[in-house]
DNA sequence: CAGTGAGCGAGCTTCCGCTTGACTT
């Protein structure tokens, strides 16, 4: 008998199908995609892993040519797919219909590279005539719709992978950017800065409470005052907190309203106008992922995870149909069994005529399945559920179920009522009130599912506001009046749904994703939840004031909308992958995003404080800044600097709260005084950790940092009298002291500018003369570095043994020539010869070239280039460091200088080496370029980089005398220069 | 954000969309 293999996307589905197929059919899953991009350098086969594009997983110099790699955790999975492929005499690539599972079907038809026949079908539905249909009408693989997904996949890449480094570089390290997260993060950022801006104005009205003569009450408000309109929330400007300019209204206060409340206290007031209008109202559409999260949310208080989970695991059991949708169909099996249950539990009236299609498309939805309901043809009640389904999961069946069946109901029918009053203050204001009601007449699906309510009936009755019936000239008496004091509000900050909702709104992310989406701007610290509320961090604001500034197009919130309509196009044909992805990443005259060149124009010029620096509009003026630092925010005014509380939302930092916090004590605790001077001694938390200081200004008289075995809580006098004491003179040795202190690595001995490091910080106290004579004899670093022996080591015949030791990036191999760290997953316990042998040879690498020491590594980056053109042209790694050493002498002038007399200078310059060094290193391990080689590669470049570099270079000008004739400051020039000098090394090394 | 002497195997972080377990807490 033949076997038909036949492959869809999940687990849950090729069990249901497998029933419907029966005999001579075999249906497994791919469990979504098979094969991607590598997600990092581990992932790299070793044949790519030299190559500059390895890092993106995308050759972008050859036409964007994807590398695609089995993930390490599907590997199994695919090989027993392979196996049952080989085994079948036919193959149907049943992966869903849309862009996502077309390429999944590709993938498996790439990977499986099956010898049978090969088709593809489709199906939107899983009941048994659909997929009977489907096999009947298989098609082959729409290779159009594959290059627009590699096109989509290409593009996040490129995306994520290119512009998250830019904020390692300018903001912090490990964040992340990406088309929808950043997007996501901005809508957060844009309304926390409403909020932040906001100012709230205040307004009185009055509510009435009118009888009729017959002694019915309603409801009435005060609308307006001799004529002229009250104020309301809508009146005021959100940036002032008053009544926008040219407003014709009457703003009441609290004393006129009170006034006035006395005033109409007992009035008779006349019914000018009495307004009746029918309304209908229809049921919502069945549920989409979107709207699922947003009612899970409103309705059961689930966050969107919590949602997605039961709704998985309702799905899996056979519940509910596919809950990953963004389709609001129905199969026309589901339109009959919600008919058939309406009208047998509420009766016909309630069955809507005819059967309802909801055809509203989300915005680029793909509509690959149904919308999310109870599965069968015969809905099971929730009643019929209870003992068999489990808190979360009953609750939200009983919410699909209710939201399917409703979608079938007969519409609401009601009137909704408006009344229009007039009457007369004591005091002679002549008043005009408005109350109004609503009546339903029929229910309808409202019996079934109100929107944002877990109980319809009570729901109900809360929806009914009746009023008596009025009429024209009708006078009621005005029994009790309140004033009521309001206040505006500032736009509600997003929660996790009506974050959902805005994205899908702006057709940004998938059903897929929602949820992760969330979790990932929360893991990124872009967002905290309070409550239900998201609310943005500080980092949020500096990255996305980051984008919007230099990349504002990848933040657009219709970047995702464009894309889309360029995939569809790539989809059918009429456009193409590689000019698509070439104008976004390289650009093309001109046009296009041109990611690349962009991002190395940006490097340079942007200002990392610059952007750090988050404006506050209510600290304008205040001479208060906040900034996000390596220890999270802060605010700074003048050399005052105060941490920001990590539970403070943006919008709480008033000029108030900001005074307050600068005010605060720091937290510094006074331990005692100092005797011999008469200073306070204070203990102190500080970025370095506990310390205690002599006196208690700013700077102190002095400072020493606690041991590890001091407590900051409970250190005594004596103890931190004696810290203070250190620095120690140990004695006279070789007609230099000695002093034993406590340092930024640990307790050392310094004696000239020689040093030695102590075993233990209560050496401090006790090392005698002689010991640290000894101790000075050895060389240096004995005393610690010469402890940690080799972990383990391995032999072998004919080769070198290799040695596992502990390292301060954790545990590394070395065999002498070359060391390899250890990787996750790579366990020290049971490593065996052979594999250690194995990561070795793989990855090992030379340790850094230490010919570089002599010189210093200051500024060897930007000398070497300057000095080269007077060295050969052509240049061996020997040659390299001749250069380097030869260039190291420049700076090297200036560095014994700083040292000796000019402290300041030297700790200043610092920060600028430490940004040029780590280029250094890397040169001459590949051969240090020369100018000569480099200038055949200038075009690379843009104009403005050119005319730097060849200035300096060719000319020999300094960047700081050339930056302002190019109209560019000091500091983003140099940014540049590193950038071009890289661009250029990198052109000419053919990268 | 206090302020101090060196010198050591660096290597990785990151995207969006498809899908489930296999883990631990």
């Amino acid at each position: 008998m033949s076997r038909t293999l036949v492959i869809v996307e999940s687990p849950a589905k090729a069990k249901t199908i497998e029933k419907y197929l029966g005999r001579g059919y075999a249906v497994e899953s791919s469990i979504g995609h098979i094969r991607d991009l590598p997600r990092s350098a581990a992932d790299v086969p070793e044949k790519y892993k030299g190559k500059a594009w390895a890092r993106l997983g995308l050759d972008v110099e050859d036409n964007f040519k994807p590398l695609y790699v089995v993930s390490p955790e599907k590997r199994q999975h695919v090989a027993r797919l392979k196996k049952l492929a080989s085994e079948a005499d036919e193959i149907i690539l049943a992966t869903d219909d849309d862009r996502e599972g077309e390429s999944i079907a590709w993938h498996l038809y790439q990977e499986l590279r099956p010898k049978v026949p090969v088709k593809r079908m489709v199906f939107h539905e899983i009941t048994r005539d659909a997929i009977q249909h489907a096999i009947e009408h298989p098609r082959q693989i729409d290779t159009n719709l594959v290059e627009a997904q590699e096109a989509r996949r290409a593009l996040d890449r490129l995306y994520g992978y290119e512009v998250s480094p830019v904020l390692w570089k300018k903001v912090a390290p490990k964040l992340s950017a990406g088309r929808v997260q950043s997007v996501a993060t901005r809508m957060l950022v844009e309304r926390e800065r409403e909020r932040m801006r906001f100012v709230s104005g205040t307004w009185w009205d009055l509510l009435v409470t009118a009888a009729t003569r017959d002694g019915e009450t309603f409801p009435a408000r005060l609308t307006d005052v001799d004529g002229v309109r009250l104020a309301t929330g809508k009146d005021f400007d959100p940036l002032t907190g008053k009544v926008k300019k040219g407003t014709e209204v009457r703003l009441l206060d609290e004393a006129a309203a009170k006034a006035l409340a006395d005033g109409l206290t007992g009035q008779t007031l006349t019914v000018t106008s009495a307004e009746e209008k029918p309304f209908t109202q229809r049921p919502y559409a069945p549920f989409i992922t979107s709207t699922l999260q947003q009612e899970g949310s409103r309705k059961l208080g689930f966050a969107a995870t919590r949602t997605m989970r039961a709704a998985q695991r309702l799905y899996e059991q056979g519940y509910i149909t596919y809950m990953r949708t963004d389709s609001t169909n129905l199969s026309q099996e589901a339109i009959n069994a919600a008919r058939t249950q309406v009208k047998a539990m509420y009766g016909q009236p309630y069955l809507s005529p005819q059967p309802r299609v909801y055809a509203k498309k989300a915005k680029n939805a793909q509509e690959a399945h149904e919308a999310i309901r109870p599965a069968g043809s015969s809905f099971r009640t929730p009643e019929s559920l209870r003992g068999e389904l489990s808190g979360d999961e009953w609750r939200l069946y009983d919410l699909i179920w209710k939201r399917t069946v409703a979608s079938q109901m007969a519409d609401a029918r009601g009137r909704s009522l408006r009344v229009r009053l007039t009457g007369k203050a004591t005091g002679g204001e002549e008043v005009g009130l408005s109350a109004s009601g609503r009546t339903i007449d029929f229910p309808g699906f409202l019996r079934a599912y109100v929107e944002g309510r877990d109980d319809p009936n009570a729901a109900l009755e809360d929806r009914e506001t009746p009023l008596p019936p009025l009429k024209e000239g009708d006078r009621v008496h005005a029994e009790s009046v309140k004033p009521e004091g309001h206040e505006t509000q500032p736009p509600a900050r997003y929660t996790e749904a009506s974050l959902v909702q805005a994205l899908e709104g702006a057709g940004i992310g998938r059903p897929s994703t929602y949820a992760s989406i969330l979790g990932t701007i929360q893991e990124r610290g872009y967002a905290i939840k309070k409550g239900q509320a998201l609310v943005p961090t500080w980092t949020a604001f500096a990255t996305s004031a980051l984008l919007e500034h230099h990349f504002g197009r990848l933040v657009d919130y219709d970047f995702t909308a464009r894309m889309e309509e360029d995939l569809d196009d790539i989809a059918g044909g009429r456009a193409q992958r590689v000019p698509y992805l070439r104008r976004f990443y390289l650009g093309e005259n001109g046009e296009g995003v041109a990611l690349r060149p962009l991002i190395d124009s940006k490097m340079g010029e942007i200002d990392a404080r610059g952007i750090a620096t988050i404006h506050v509009p209510k600290l304008d003026g205040s001479g208060i800044e906040v900034r996000v630092g390596r220890y999270g925010p802060y605010m700074q005014r003048g050399e005052e600097k105060v941490n920001l509380p990590d539970d403070l939302a943006p919008d709480e930092l008033t000029f108030d709260a900001a005074a307050e916090l600068m005010s605060r004590p720091t937290g510094d605790r006074v331990i005692g005084t100092d005797e011999a001077t008469g200073h306070p001694v204070v203990a102190r938390a500080g970025r370095y950790g506990p310390y205690v200081t002599l006196g208690d200004g700013n700077p102190p008289i002095r400072s020493a940092s606690l041991f590890p075995s001091d407590d900051l809580k409970t250190i005594p006098l004596e103890r931190a009298l004696r810290l203070l004491s250190l620095p120690r003179l140990v004695g006279v040795s070789e007609g230099e002291e000695i002093w034993a202190q406590n340092g930024k690595f640990g307790p050392y001995l310094k004696r000239g500018n020689d040093s030695r490091s102590l075993a233990t910080h209560e050496q401090l106290f006790t090392v005698t003369l002689p010991e640290a004579e000894a101790l000075f004899m050895q060389p240096r670093f004995r005393a610690r570095g010469a402890a940690a022996g080799p972990l383990k080591s391995f032999e072998y015949e004919g080769r070198a043994p290799i040695q596992l030791k502990s390292g301060r990036y954790g545990p590394y191999l070395t065999d002498g020539e070359r060391n390899a760290t250890l990787r996750k997953g790579e366990e020290e316990g049971t490593l065996t010869a052979e594999r250690a042998l194995e990561i070795l040879e793989e990855r090992g690498k030379e340790p850094k070239s230490k010919a570089g020491k002599p010189g210093r590594k200051t500024g060897a980056a930007k000398a070497s280039g300057t000095k080269a053109k007077t060295g050969a042209t052509k240049t061996t790694a020997r040659g390299s460091t001749v250069t380097r050493t030869v260039a190291a002498k420049t700076p090297a002038r200036k560095a014994p200088a700083s040292k000796t007399s000019a402290r300041k200078p030297a700790a200043k310059a610092t920060p600028a080496r430490t940004k040029t060094a780590p280029k250094a290193p890397a040169t001459p391990a590949k051969a240090a370029l020369t100018w000569a080689d480099l200038k055949p590669h200038l075009g690379v470049l843009s104009e403005q980089e050119r005319a730097l570099v060849t200035a300096t270079r060719d000319q020999g000008r300094k960047v700081e005398e050339v930056a302002p004739t190019l109209g560019l400051d000091v500091k983003k020039a140099k940014g540049m220069a590193l950038q071009a000098s890289k661009k250029l090394n990198q052109a000419a090394r053919g990268e």
